[in-house]
DNA sequence: GTCTATATTGAGATAGAC
DNA sequence: GTCTATCTCAATATAGAC
């Protein structure tokens, strides 16, 4: 598997390459840069036929966006299910999530959506929902299994934990990725998740190995 | 005191009226979607007058952003000369900071460097340098401050502490105020920002009252 | 569906008078 | 410095042949 997100290869391969082309072009550059001159040559087809497979400029973006949603989605069930069930690989996850979440592709589709986001408010929606959306779900559903299971604090509410492991997770990494910063080395991720993921189970992990919550107030 | 990021008002009228509706337009709608057209009509002048005074539409743009940047930098000083310095009242720096953070105006700005940092990385650079490393700096400062009153663990890397905290203030809902939500209510900020500080107090709070360090592990 | 060639609009930038 | 009027070029989108 690779990190990349590859785009639906089905339906007639023009129209694939056109939104393959598409797809670097706009992730690259961003939407207004991109002529569909442009895209028609890196996708070696006419305009003409460009404009036969999608009505404009508009249509052409939204159908990119809404595959790569796809293709992300995909992904987050994917390290769903990869996903250890130990307590103690929460670093393993954290490790994969923020791979994938600083990965030079990610980051383009991530930026091309806040950019783009007041003027295709639907898409940036969409956007949430096929990407954080799904993966915050997913983990207060494990959130919720850990404290079945005595794990984690009884008093947490698993949504606030799961806000605040991902907040960790992030932390000053992604704001300076996303501002533009070089992509991290995978060494310096591990390093910034095994922190968070520490300093995570100091505020949430369960008080003793008894399952007895604090009581204290 | 207003949130919002006042430009420069010195020098020509003519020009200020110029860095102020190119803002405007800018933050609003994005770079390539304005015109000088648009930005000469919005300040009531004519296009010649705009090329007189910036050579061309990247030197309008990076004037803009250096504008706000330094309005930013204004504001990070002031929000740290406001802050509290008991220590319960972290709770307090943090609602100024994300009330900051999350405002339309801050998100706007944000949002147009996001969108722009492939193509002016050196505008990128100013802006993180401006914005959030000058306030990262500060309360990394803070961290060592109260590290020394006994008040936060003594084993606590103080930048490390720092990006945490700043992590579990942002979480969940900067992601979705800066992919285009609605912004947020202050109620909701608040209740964000009480969360966060519990859990980072549990978490790097001394661990007792005595000034006795955890010589355990 | 696909191509070549073209219509049409609007952008950035400038010349020259005041 | 400021304006009016204009130049130049590239962009989106389409017409019509195959």
């Amino acid at each position: 598997m690779s990190l990349a997100l590859a785009p639906a290869a089905d339906l007639s391969p023009k129209r694939a390459a056109i939104l393959s082309a598409g797809a670097r072009l706009f992730m690259g550059v961003g939407y207004a840069s991109v002529s569909m001159d442009a895209v028609a040559r890196e996708a070696g087809v006419s305009k003409a036929t460009v404009y036969a497979h999608f009505s404009g400029k508009d249509a052409l973006f939204a159908a990119i966006v809404g595959d790569r949603c796809a293709a992300i989605a995909a992904q987050a069930e994917e390290l769903a299910s990869h996903a250890p069930s130990a307590h103690g690989a929460l670093r393993e996850l954290g490790r994969l999530w923020m791979r994938f979440l600083l990965h030079p592709d990610s980051m383009a589709i991530h930026r091309t959506v806040i950019a783009e986001c007041t003027r295709f408010p639907d898409l940036a929606r969409a956007f949430y929902e096929a990407g954080p959306a799904r993966g915050r779900a997913w983990l207060i559903r494990r959130m919720m299994e850990e404290q079945r299971q005595g794990r984690l604090r009884a008093d947490a509410d698993p949504a606030v934990a799961a806000d605040h492991l991902l907040g960790l997770l992030r932390g000053e990494l992604y704001l300076r990725t996303v501002l533009g910063g070089p992509p991290p080395e995978n060494a310096a991720i591990d390093a910034v998740v095994d922190q968070a993921v520490e300093v995570f189970l100091r505020a949430y992990g369960a008080p003793a190995t008894l399952s007895a919550p604090e009581t204290g107030r």
